[in-house]
RNA sequence: GCCCGGGUGGUGUAGCGGCCUAUCAUUGAGCCCUGUCGAGGCUCGGACUCGGGUUCAAAUCCCGACCUGGGCGCCA
């Protein structure tokens, strides 16, 4: 598992600790050549070697104790034999709680009965950090625990192989992403998260206290990204958390989400979703990579592009012919969208929408007709993008933000922009934790952020 | 926000008017056991969300609050 911190930047933290004498109080003695779970084999027999990590399980039959000590990649299998190991050390090993922090000084000695074909025979154990009881949580994984009691102690939930293996890949995805964007010659931005007002109206904000005056924090990079098509940063990308205060209570809703942000200058709808379906084939051809897979239970398949393409107009005919009516104009319910993902059955786009269930800055198709070039990207079980092509006309644009109902003049700065050269431009929002649960087959979407926020949770 | 479920030891559960001094597993404490890998065996400890009500009797029925699971709406 070669993506997982290399020794190098850890021996570096331990080198920093020694030199500042970090660790003298209650002065643990530092841990010297510590080697991870995984980087001790059979070909190590004979080897004095240090390891450090949490007691995951004790096995105690009497005359044989094994303790199984966790760290961030694997586990080690150390084994005392009464009589053969100090009496003092054979007690101190067999008392220590589990999930206590350890570091184990040893020899590694070739043994088939052990699991990994090894096993470590200590000779000094220290305890970093006793644990208390009783434990939270299984970190074994032997008894369940539901969702909510596994947020409430997150930090013990993260201990557990399954969840751990979701932030490892949700790492590699983020990481996918960058990768991506960066050979295609991509700016990466960071767009203010504190805005003095509503930003594209559709969704409720969260308002906090600005020094004397009122502020939100921002749903969307979305006009600040059009902004730099102005700029003429030509393409753009941004991830970073979005705030909605939508009072949803649903399993794929969070008040704050991770938003992958693209805008791309002199292109169509065409181009931007061409980019967009090329990156979640790449993401998922990154994940399919990560070795421990497996352990999630996961068939994963990189899907084939291009990816198949309906207009609004095809996803009402499709879902009438299956019974579920929806009218002109309409957005897809919830029902809606699971019919059209039974009937699809892969990744697809809807395109051709309606204006008027698209935002403002969304572009009409042809004069006077009321369909936009803009589309979403869909998985067969949730929304994970939509973008479209930008109007770039000031005047159309003032126009639409008018007949949405929204004041122009709280646009000031977004719509001076258009008035001294902007470029043609398209671009889309994709979820980051939508993208990841479909990918994962997680019904909820609070698994995949490490201490999410909705509706009634504000800690930990 | 609406509709429908549910809150029982640390965790996951059984019980759904009197058989409850509340089941089982796991955890914890202790004991036995020299090859575990969900170790095994024995002993012990630990719980009915809160507040009202109905009843001779409430974990069990009713009402309210809080929390929670699912569906829908809104939304990405």
């Amino acid at each position: 598992m070669s993506f997982y911190v290399s020794s190098f930047v850890l021996d570096l933290a331990i080198n920093t600790k020694n030199k500042n004498d970090i660790m003298n109080m209650q002065s643990p003695s530092p841990i010297r050549n510590r080697k991870y779970a995984t980087e001790i084999t059979v070909a190590n027999d004979g080897e004095h070697v240090s390891i450090a990590g949490w007691v995951h399980e004790k096995r105690d039959l009497g005359g044989v104790f094994f303790l199984i000590v966790r760290d961030l990649r694997g586990y080690s299998q150390v084994t005392l034999h009464k009589g053969k190991v100090e009496k003092e050390l054979f007690e101190h090993v067999k008392r220590v709680p589990r999930e206590s922090v350890v570091a184990i000084e040893g020899k590694v000695k070739s043994e088939p009965k052990a699991p990994l074909g090894y096993e470590i025979i200590p000779e000094r154990m220290e305890v970093l950090s006793e644990a208390s009881q009783v434990l939270p949580l299984d970190t074994t994984e032997k008894v369940g625990a539901e969702l909510d009691t596994r947020l409430d102690a997150r930090f013990m939930d993260l201990r557990t192989e399954r969840t751990k293996h979701v932030f490892v890949i949700r790492s590699r995805v983020l990481k996918a992403i960058r990768h991506f964007f960066d050979a295609k010659g991509f700016i990466e931005i960071n767009t203010p998260k504190i805005v003095s007002a509503a930003t594209e109206g559709g969704t409720a904000l969260i308002p906090i206290s600005y020094f004397e005056r009122e502020a939100f924090l921002n749903q969307s990079p979305q006009l600040y990204k059009q902004m730099l098509m102005g700029a003429g940063f030509d393409r753009v990308y941004e991830i970073a958390p979005i705030f909605r205060a939508e009072e949803h209570d649903t399993t794929k809703h969070l008040n704050e989400a991770t938003s992958v942000d693209v805008e791309v200058a002199f292109v169509s709808d065409k181009e931007v979703m061409a980019i967009l379906e090329e990156l979640i084939a790449f993401v998922y051809s990154k994940v399919m990579d990560y070795p421990d897979l497996g352990k999630l239970n996961l068939k994963l398949e990189v899907p084939k592009l291009p990816f198949r393409r309906i207009t609004y107009d095809e996803a009402i005919k499709l879902l009438s012919e299956a019974g579920e009516e929806i009218e002109w104009g309409e957005d897809l319910s919830t029902s809606a969208e699971h019919t059209l993902g039974r009937i699809i059955d892969e990744l697809y786009f809807i395109t051709d929408w309606p204006c008027a269930i698209k935002p403002f800055y969304a572009q009409p198709a042809t004069k006077g007709k009321s369909i936009c070039n803009a589309f979403d990207l869909m998985h067969p079980k949730v929304e994970l993008a939509s973008g479209s092509q930008r109007v770039h006309s000031y005047e159309l644009l003032k126009r639409n933000i008018e007949s949405k109902g929204l004041s122009a003049d709280s646009f000031e700065y977004y719509l001076d922009t258009f008035r001294f050269g902007m470029p043609p431009h398209a671009g889309w929002g994709l979820g980051v934790e939508r993208l990841l649960m479909s990918m994962l087959e997680i019904n909820n979407i609070r698994e995949v952020v490490l201490f999410p926020r909705d509706r009634r949770r504000l800690a930990p």
